[in-house]
DNA sequence: GCAGTTTCGGACAAATCGTTCTGAAAATCA
DNA sequence: TGATTTTCAGAACGATTTGTCCGAAACTGC
């Protein structure tokens, strides 16, 4: 009755009653709940409601709140966090490209009001106090941006000073790239964030004199 | 009945019935229960229970949850927090002290496997998310660690590279030690945070080529 | 010993929580 | 059209939540 019934899903067709919403849409809603209430402070209520899902539903398709919220992270990182690793390149010099990197992270915690820092490092992590399943989803999470930004790092080595350990470094950037967003739930100006993150990368790489090659992008 | 009443306050006396347990004592264990459990988590029976106090105690002593958590808040910052700040002195080369403050923070937040990470950093920062009043305490709590470090930086600005901004320098060590704080929460071994926490020192403070007046302690 | 005062201890109330159930609605297949 | 299948829409469930209340207990001052 509400919505006369968007087609919903790419698939052909299936049998019965068709959802009333496209599930990708209606994890996005997930998503922006979570984000600003946390996995507590979500009440099945208001994800119902914003979802425009029946409770049924939710329960029909992701067994328990839990899944639902892993759901959402996941939601979440294909749509917000992997366009973050991406900014990592390899496009420019190894500084550039993690400036980059900070500037869309930054960016992603400070875009919206309602939805400040980060859904993995702030949400994710309290949740993961107690239940088991999201501690381990989380090391995942994080451990996959670590290795990430490992890969970056040795890609660019020739950049980095000699006695550089690329492994520690990831660890230290991933973690300065999570405090950063954390720094912006508590509300920090994006632009103080910014400068923050241009001194890391410049602590980073100008303590590396310029090799025999110079890296093609100077800026 | 359970407690032959050991006293409780050091105040001369009050009048009615004594506290069966020592205020302070009472708020380390809600330390402990929020610092593992998160503010949401944390129910006021198991409060209740572990601060052997009841629940009408606790109403009117601390008006409600919020206020018992602010309390807790204020206790572990005392306690856990102020040491870890201390250790910034100044007490020797700006590159020890801050190796030292490293070093503490990342044994608070890897000592004991059940309190994992930072109240601060992990738990209030999620609970901040919708709570006005928290957000305001933990931009206050924040601001706090950032103004401190400035502090000690300008102190030991001839240890720093002349170009370098205390406040931003600031800015960045107090997000790279809640990130590293964050990531121990997540499950890391204590010894990657604490390489990767002298890196950061050494990026720091390698980039400053040696003044004239040597710092004191070498290493 | 007798008021006065404060806390203890546990029950209680109202609301909200996650979860389940039921019947009507809306589509496909035959 | 009629049978089948899936979702919608919302009520209902038991458990748990925060917050309150009240009599008994334990202390001080007189």
């Amino acid at each position: 009755m509400t919505q006369p019934a968007p087609d919903t899903t790419r698939h052909p067709r299936t049998r019965g009653r068709p959802r009333s919403v496209a599930p990708q849409q209606a994890l996005d809603a997930a998503v922006r709940l979570f984000w600003t209430h946390g996995y507590d402070g979500a009440s099945l209520a208001r994800l119902s409601r914003q979802m425009r899902l029946p409770r049924a539903s939710l329960y029909q398709s992701y067994g328990d709140k839990e899944g639902l919220f892993l759901a959402a992270i996941q939601r979440y990182a294909e749509t917000r966090q992997t366009p973050v690793a991406q900014a990592l390149g390899p496009q420019g010099s190894l500084a550039s490209d993690l400036r980059a990197f900070l500037e869309a992270a930054i960016r992603l915690a400070t875009a919206d009001p309602a939805t400040p820092g980060c859904l993995i490092a702030c949400v994710l992590a309290d949740a993961a106090g107690n239940n088991p399943r999201l501690r381990r989803e989380l090391a995942t999470r994080f451990a996959a941006l670590e290795s990430r930004l490992q890969d970056r790092l040795i890609a660019g080595r020739a950049e980095l000073p000699a006695t550089a350990d690329p492994a520690l470094l990831a660890l230290l950037l991933a973690a300065t790239t999570r405090g950063l967003m954390l720094r912006a739930r508590a509300g920090a100006e994006p632009d103080s964030l910014r400068d923050a993150a241009r001194v890391m990368v410049d602590l980073l790489c100008l303590a590396a004199p310029p090799p025999a090659a110079p890296p093609p992008a100077a800026n």
